[in-house]
RNA sequence: GGGCCAUUAGCUCAGGUGGUUAGAGCGCACGCCUGAUAAGCGUGAGGUCCGAGGUUCAACUCCUCGAUGGCCCA
């Protein structure tokens, strides 16, 4: 481009520039502008679209899936804000928990409690405060660097004591409304350990073992009022673990389950035993009926309520139910005995079911899992380690029916591989399940995108909600703010405030005050109901109960920012993994609906219009991720090494890419593959696309002169093919907008990209390309400044996707930021329906009409006579070829390179008609017969189709029976005929002449030429603009086809002589072409 | 161990109240274009719709069982 004299208004934008650069080119600028900061500026005064940012935690390294919801976010965010609404995001820090620990843990090379506590639980929790900000610069960097635009300015930080003084509000306000409780929670333990785990170290520690497998039968005692007098009858019981045996203190058998009692055929039937009748064989043997005999049929309902005799009597029963049958629906019958031995302390089911029968309660088993001194036999011994024993035992007192060992997975301490007992240890509770409805009746008016995991997964969860278990017994959290009576534990002070810690204690929680473990279990102060001591309880409280306070406790609610709380709650939108389904989603609403109406805005009113705060959910709407997947599908993990690291591929590719990729690859909640070649191959591809219409069309032509004026033609004046583009634009920028405010971001992604892609680059661009050479003229107006239009609002509805190319180019084209910039046009353009279908029209017959030059075998240069078209008519009596469509036919003769185009109204005269059966509409007529009706559906003749067409009936033969058919029996499809070469698809039809007479072949000879000669010129490396003199020497046919088509060419190719035959003549450049087969000397020279 | 979801062209994904012509993009083959050129466009070939049984005149679609992958729960 040497010849550009102008100077540049658009910069290029060079196809070999990285990616990389363009985005750290216009973070640059974003940085130099404050962008951020002044799109909240201009949008300060507007309604304001309410953002919660969920958390992370900063002491891993962010990932490729971070990217991902953050990507969600942002789009989202970023697109309300286009709409011109006020959109505040205050970053947060989640920063206490076990992940914390662990990590320290590992940093020290130290595990578990007691290490910890040898270190000291304040040097411990120092490590812990500082670990959390370990990787935070990485989070701040990656969320810049792919344009996840957030305030990291004033962060909310869980640890911090505002934060934590805010928690300890929302946990007094529970407690005094008596929504938070003590009881015992059954816990996966460690007793090597000393310490209960998560179900995330639960899962990494299952393996398969050999466990004793036992079955015992248990003397029945004799109902109270039973109608019979009973031999001596024995329930059979099936267990993996003896040792809970001591602390048996029910059974349980499902209530719809059948059982059996039966007795021994070589027996007086004096003895019997009871079993589920499913479960005979497996307990009897397959043969049981050969030596057993049925006495009765029972169902579960009729064995609860019976007394029975428990196995071992060791300890003594102080309150409660016990040595009685209930009946509980989680019985199976898939294994064991269909009865299932109680024993709460050790059993989650158990203790439910103690909690809903009031049973008694047996924990002879302390903290180190061993039996204590003074019991028999076991005293002492790892309950594991008594499995034998008790079996020895239960065989010498008769109870034992039969012992056998069971291989299965079963939970193990993934720290010391020590076997794991459930066991009952002290909990506080939030009482959710007391407002469950109360969350159900929240949680049906929240947007879920997928919608099935509000009603499925999360509504599921919420049915079956149990309390939640809020306390932990770790080191680095929330401490809970409970202090309790040395003498007496009913006595309890709930703490909402530092002020009135001080007040109760007279400590100063001025600065340098840590609220934090151990220093908070220091204060201490007398009991105001009797003489005892009221100390803090041990525990610190589970980290989701903070990230759920985040509404509140991000503004330091109650104590300060009533107002700001008052305008940012609820959020409308949130959007995190599936993950926290049971986690951040769950959290969030508990806690808002426990504080129910102490929170602004909060209270549960259906009733009321939709307009008003009905604000009965903490978020309004939320948008689920699902995971990424590696390229093979599997998940990523560390130990496989999978794990795609975003600052790989980021400067390879881009943000806006991985951006656009992670969105339109598929919708956001199905996982997804990350693969680079797809990558590359889809968003990279559509940005190329982008990058090239800018840069290799607007920017390089507009730069020879052309710039917006009111010179240009407005656009009801433009050519209909701006004004058709300009009326899908309308439509894209519509239906964009509406998919994004219904949280669908794959679809307006798709939706965009496609629009650019096939309606921008393959057909307006591509048919326009001419209009952009001649500079000044009417229609290079028109052209350029429907190109304009096009880029500018196709940037805007990219950049909640792409926010940086976007960007740059609006910025290059209009002067600012394309995110200051609205996301919908003021003034849309105009829609024009019928140039849009007649324009489909158009495409299709080009389609057609290509397939058809490509059978015939001609290219496209080779200018052909004419092309019959056919248009399906849906509305019969009405015009087919529209005054639209008219205006469009010299489109479709370029585009197919023929000199004559017409329509006519049937294709009949170009085809032959067949008939198709439809099998739906036949199957029921025929039944059976249906396959035979087809045939001869199939065999019917055209001329009678034809006549079926105009209304006449038509009937076929099937066995013996003809019968009349109806139009919706038989599809007719039409197959070309005569000598034109037809194409059809859905009723449209293109018929090419496929003659190359004389003159059309002339004509084609010189398109030839004209085509080497711009080769030539571009080889030459002369400038578009530059003159040439042309020298043309060969065949009499070529020679005469150039002197034919003198003027064309010349204007063609900038020629100012042309002279043909002079072989001799040197010139510039020269070259042996093969026009269609002759070979033929072209040369061509610049001349000023 | 229990529950849920997925499995469609070589790849990534659409789709279908059960009806005989199952779509798109990429890749591939062939061709076009050569003033977007380390670009652009078109045409075409690719599918026992995961497998096995069953229901039905008819199954890719419904039912049962199974396989593989993923998620959740224990």
């Amino acid at each position: 481009m040497t010849a550009v004299t102008t100077p540049e208004r658009y910069r290029p934008l060079p196809t070999d520039r990285p990616a990389e650069d363009i985005e750290l080119e216009v973070l640059e600028r974003w940085h130099r502008d404050d962008l951020f900061a002044r799109t909240l500026e201009a949008a300060k005064d507007s309604p304001t679209f309410v953002f919660f940012e969920g958390p992370p935690t900063a002491n891993g390294r962010p990932g490729i899936h971070h990217v991902f919801s953050r990507t969600i976010k942002d789009l989202f965010c970023r697109h309300r804000a286009m709409r011109g609404y006020h959109v505040p995001r205050k970053a947060g820090w989640d920063t206490h928990g076990l992940p914390v620990e662990i990590e320290v843990e590992k940093q020290l090379g130290i595990s578990g409690k007691q290490q910890i506590e040898e270190i000291g639980v304040e040097k411990f929790n120092q490590l812990c405060r500082e670990s959390v900000w370990k990787y935070r610069a990485d989070w701040e960097r990656l969320s810049e660097r792919i344009a996840f635009w957030l305030d990291y300015s004033d962060p909310y930080v869980t640890y911090s004591n505002n934060y934590v003084e805010s928690v300890w509000w929302a946990l007094k306000t529970l407690y005094d409304r008596d929504r938070l409780y003590r009881g015992h929670k059954i816990l996966p333990y460690c007793a090597r350990c000393g310490t209960a785990l998560s179900s995330h170290e639960v899962a990494q520690g299952y393996q398969d073992v050999k466990d004793p497998s036992i079955y015992i039968a248990l003397d029945l005692g004799e109902p109270e009022g039973a109608p019979y007098s009973a031999p001596r009858r024995r329930i059979l019981v099936w267990t993996t673990t003896p040792w809970t045996l001591v602390s048996n203190v029910a059974l349980a058998v499902n209530p719809a389950i059948e059982y059996v009692e039966l007795t021994k055929r070589s027996g007086d039937g004096s003895e019997t035993i009871i079993v589920a009748a499913a479960r005979a064989p497996a307990v009897l043997g397959g043969d049981y009926d050969d030596r057993w005999e049925l006495v009765r049929r029972i169902m579960g309902s009729a064995l609860a309520g019976m007394s029975y005799r428990r196995p071992l009597d060791w300890v003594p029963f102080d309150n409660g139910v016990h040595e009685v049958i209930v009946a509980e629906s989680f019985v199976s019958a898939e294994d064991g005995t269909g009865v299932v031995h109680m024993a709460p302390a050790f059993g989650a089911d158990d203790y439910a079911a103690a909690q809903r029968h009031g049973l008694a309660f047996l924990q002879p088993v302390d903290q180190r899992g061993e039996f204590p001194a003074g019991m028999p036999l076991v005293a002492g011994m790892f309950v594991k380690q008594a499995d034998p024993i008790i079996v020895d035992e239960l065989k010498r007192r008769g109870v034992l029916w039969k012992s056998g060992v069971l291989e299965h997975s079963y939970p193990h301490c993934w720290r010391c591989w020590t076997p794991l007992i459930y066991y009952a240890r002290t909990s506080w509770f939030v009482r959710t399940t007391s407002y469950r409805d109360a969350m159900l009746a929240r949680n049906a008016r929240i947007d879920w995108h997928p919608e099935e995991i509000g009603a499925g997964r999360f509504g599921e969860w919420l049915t079956n909600n149990i309390d939640w278990a809020v306390s932990r017994e770790r080191y680095w959290g929330t401490p809970l703010p409970l202090w309790i009576c040395d003498r007496d534990d009913k006595h309890v002070d709930a703490v909402g405030s530092f002020d009135e810690l001080t007040a109760k204690s007279g400590v100063e929680t001025g600065d340098g005050f840590d609220p934090h473990k151990p220093y908070i279990d220091a204060h201490a102060w007398p009991c105001s109901k009797c003489e005892g001591t009221m100390r803090r309880v041990p525990e610190v409280i589970d980290a989701w109960f903070d990230s759920g306070s985040m509404p509140f406790a991000q503004w330091h609610f109650p104590f300060e920012n009533a107002d700001k709380l008052e305008r940012q709650y609820p959020a409308d939108f949130i959007a995190e993994g599936v993950d926290q389904t049971r986690g951040w989603f769950y959290s969030l609403l508990a806690i808002a609906t426990g504080l129910d109406s102490s929170l602004p805005r909060n209270a549960l009113s259906h009733e009321a219009a939709a307009t008003e705060a009905v604000d009965t959910a903490p978020y309004r709407s939320v948008v689920v991720n699902d995971l990424i997947l590696d390229a093979d599908g599997a998940k990523m993990s560390k130990s496989r090494g999978n794990v795609v690291d975003p600052w790989d591929v980021l400067p390879k590719y881009g943000a806006d890419a991985l951006r656009l990729f992670l969105i339109s690859s598929s919708q956001v909640w199905v996982p997804r593959r990350f693969d680079e070649t797809a990558l590359r191959d889809t968003a990279g591809r559509f940005l190329l696309t982008f990058k090239n219409v800018y840069s290799g069309i607007f920017a390089v032509y507009a730069n020879f002169g052309w710039e917006p004026t009111h010179l240009d033609p407005a656009p009801p004046l433009r050519p209909a093919l701006d004004r058709w583009v300009l009326s899908r634009l309308a439509a894209v920028e519509r239906a964009a907008n509406a998919m994004l405010e219904g949280y669908d971001a794959t679809g307006a992604a798709r939706l965009v990209t496609s629009f650019f892609v096939d309606d921008v680059s393959n057909w307006h661009v591509r048919l326009s390309r001419p209009r952009f050479y001649d500079v000044d003229g009417e229609d290079n107006r028109a052209a350029f400044a429907t190109l304009r239009e096009i880029l500018v609002v196709t940037c805007r509805l990219l950049a909640p996707f792409a926010p940086f190319l976007s960007d740059w180019v609006h910025n290059e084209i209009t002067g600012e930021s394309v995110h200051l910039a609205p996301y919908v046009r003021a003034e849309p353009g105009e829609s024009e329906p019928a140039l849009e279908s007649a324009m489909e029209h158009v495409r299709t017959l080009a389609t057609l009409g290509r397939a058809a030059r490509e059978e015939a075998g001609v290219r496209v240069r080779q200018p052909l006579g004419r092309m019959v078209c056919v248009v399906p008519n849906p509305t019969p009596g009405q015009p087919v070829v529209t005054d639209e469509l008219e205006t469009l036919i010299p489109l479709l003769a370029g585009e197919l390179n023929v000199k004559q185009v017409s329509f006519l109204s049937s294709a009949d005269a170009l085809v032959t008609l067949e008939a198709k059966a439809n099998f739906r509409s036949l199957g029921k007529k025929f039944g059976k017969d249906t396959p035979l009706a087809a045939q001869a559906v199939a065999a019917l003749g055209s001329e009678a189709l034809i006549a079926f067409e105009h209304g006449e009936p038509l009937a076929i033969a099937v066995g013996n029976e003809s019968r009349e058919l109806d139009t919706d029996d038989l599809t007719i499809i039409r197959r070309a005929s005569g000598s034109m070469i037809v194409k059809e698809a859905g009723g449209y039809f293109a018929a090419i002449d496929p003659e190359v007479t004389p003159e059309l072949r002339m004509e084609g000879l010189a398109r030839e030429v004209v085509s080497r000669v711009q080769r030539m010129r571009k080889e030459a490396g002369f400038a578009v603009s530059d003159r040439v003199v042309l020298a043309v020497d060969g065949s009499e046919e070529v020679l005469a086809a150039v002197r034919a088509h003198h003027a064309w060419i010349a204007e063609e190719v900038l020629a100012r002589d042309i002279t043909t035959g002079d072989g001799a003549r040197k010139l510039q450049a020269e070259q042996l072409a093969d026009i269609d087969g002759q070979p033929t000397r072209i040369a061509i020279e610049r001349v000023v």
